[in-house]
DNA sequence: CAGAATCCTTTTGGATACTG
DNA sequence: CAGTATCCAAAAGGATTCTG
């Protein structure tokens, strides 16, 4: 069935590999963390995660379902409403997709002083 | 100096989700698991990160350098040799991007099971 | 060995308009 | 409202060759 004795993901074609490039993407990583504890509607997410165009939301959205990550609610209104939700396996992944968006937001200021040290070394 | 009352990576044009954006990327985060704890030659680090081109290894080291995750240590020898090495607050970062590869490592069966019930469901 | 340079392919994404 | 379709621009990446 499986011929990797153990996933690894610094194989090229390792199964391991191929999902964790799809989930090493900033609309992946921004929609898990949107999703966190709150279900949201299409165009809710499109003005939530700024930037994001309604191609890009859907096909994400459409490949975090396949995934197991995300359950898609049609609700019965006119007009219809969709409304969208991590799973408890989504939730479970949403963790740790958190802990990046949490690393980054707390330490962006020493990266930033890090890179204007950086750029006047180079400038000498 | 700032004008963010405070950083936040859903805004398209606040430095966090600028830097965020830099990390969601596969090349990014297989380099950071790849140094953890042990520093690294380029060329050894060419043919562990399997299908990793000069070019992108040599502009991710780059960029992760300049963030201040990477030092790069010229070896007094010939030829010369150049070691790759994590900083302190790198080896921090690099704690959180061990999560992800971790996580995808373990669920990887559980998605690709998901995967293939979302399949047969759209074919029918 | 470490990496720069070049050129070219592929992927990703953005804008916009349209539909059930 | 929740998308789809189309077309196009931009960015990322790959292969290869070459050099100090």
């Amino acid at each position: 069935m499986n011929t990797f004795l153990s996933y690894n993901v610094y194989r090229s074609n390792c199964p391991a590999r191929v999902f964790f490039e799809t989930l090493a993407n900033k609309w992946v990583l921004l929609l898990m963390n949107a999703l966190e504890h709150e279900p949201q509607h299409f165009n809710l997410l499109k003005k939530n995660i700024e930037g994001i165009s309604p191609k890009v939301l859907s096909q994400t959205l459409k490949n975090l379902e396949r995934d197991g990550f995300i359950k898609r609610t049609v609700m019965d209104t006119r007009p219809v409403r969709v409304e969208y939700s991590l799973t408890p396996f989504g939730e479970d992944f949403s963790k740790t997709t958190y802990l990046i968006k949490n690393w980054a937001e707390k330490n962006i200021d020493r990266v930033l002083s890090a890179q204007q040290i950086y750029d006047a070394e180079q400038f000498k």
